[in-house]
DNA sequence: AGGTGTTTGAAACACTTGTTTGACATGGCG
DNA sequence: CGCCATGTCAAACAAGTGTTTCAAACACCT
């Protein structure tokens, strides 16, 4: 069932690793020792630890966001207008998809991912920042269209909460306080739609004057 | 202009690495260096790395979560059903007060707790369940009252993205991308309880069966 | 078989980690 | 003054850190 190959099995350890105790409290004895490898194959087959986990963070999110925006393609061309329903669906679909599809797995990728969001460290911001770039212009793009109503300088801090939930969600996951059955995509997907789309289309907000009479 | 008081010097040197690097990541040495004292007297003052954590965070969640306890009761005294608005503001005003009044160290803390929320490292997040289960329930009856429609379930399932958001909100702060200006909270505030006030508030969600004809 | 480039292995590198020790200074009190 | 608790300090502790080295093993090709 293990890859053979020692980069993947690398891979597969620094997963769990930096999923369960983060950048810093991951160390490479611990994922050589869980891959059986030795140590200095980290540097031979990455270089680095920060290559090491940019790859491992790469493996996970690259295709997940390949497939968001193909979900996303395949909502414009449905709808002239996308709904914000739709919008949101392909942006939180792929995520759920990879975590039912792959068991176990799929919850350390999960917490993986979610924590990689929160890490302090500028190594792994700087990471996540590259790779959702896109991502985060075109979906962005789709909701104006979506929600006219709300400044694009709103709807961006309003997406950017919708990352946020999307993050807690999966970094809670295959912890004991676990947000939603990983077999049941149908109803965490339904209930993130639901907060989520009301919240985006909700008015503007309009700011009282800090004294207003 | 800084206390004179070891203890407080450490706690305030802690704060800050703790924010910066996370639990693993910042080192006591750091911490003592910028406190200007000996390693030893962490020990010393507190007996361990983890219990400075506890330390740190407790003093600065403690007294939030009894604002917000304050503001909240405001609330039930004012209206007998309170708005979903009045809730919201009640639960986020104390750490945008926070912030506001403390300039730069403001954002540190609220990186600092930001952040602690999406530790991985079990320590971190048994300290955190301890000091919020009280804020939690009462915030939930609270809302359970003023959203009657939404099944207690989905709205606790709603509270926890509410606290993802703001959990988000205060890990940016003090980074480059920060999501607010510290001397707007109003603003920011308007734009939180919006957003999330129309996600509390929408209908509930009706995931449908898996296969339906 | 011999030679080539690619992977591995054990060991060491220099350094940092959290924690402990014991000597030293300080200050109040009888 | 001596006494004792309270802090502080440099130094050392053992263990663990990311990284490097270099020889041995391997796989593959002619």
């Amino acid at each position: 069932m293990r890859p053979v190959d020692a980069t993947e099995r690398i891979l597969d350890a620094a997963e769990r690793e930096f999923a369960a105790h983060g950048f810093h409290g991951a160390s490479l004895r611990s994922v050589t020792r869980a891959a059986g490898v030795n140590v200095a194959s980290i540097h031979y087959h990455f270089g680095s630890k920060e290559a090491l986990l940019r790859a491992t963070l790469e493996r996970i999110v690259r295709p997940v966001n390949e497939e968001r925006l193909r979900q996303l393609d395949e909502v414009l061309a449905l709808e002239q207008v996308p709904s914000v329903e739709s919008i949101l669906t392909a942006f939180i679909r792929p995520d759920l998809e990879l975590i039912a599809g792959l068991g176990d797995r799929g919850a350390i990728m999960a917490r993986f991912s979610g924590r990689s969001y929160t890490e302090p460290e500028e190594v792994v911001s700087r990471i996540i920042t590259d790779l959702f770039s896109e991502v985060g212009a075109r979906f962005l793009a789709a909701l104006a269209l979506a929600v006219p109503d709300v400044s694009e300088d709103e709807l961006r801090w309003r997406l950017r909460c919708v990352v946020a939930i999307i993050t807690y969600l999966l970094a809670a996951q295959g912890t004991a306080r676990a947000l939603f059955d990983p077999c049941d995509i149908e109803s965490a997907s339904a209930r993130f739609v639901a907060f989520a789309a009301a919240g985006l289309r909700a008015p503007a907000s309009i700011p009282r004057p800090a004294n207003r009479l």
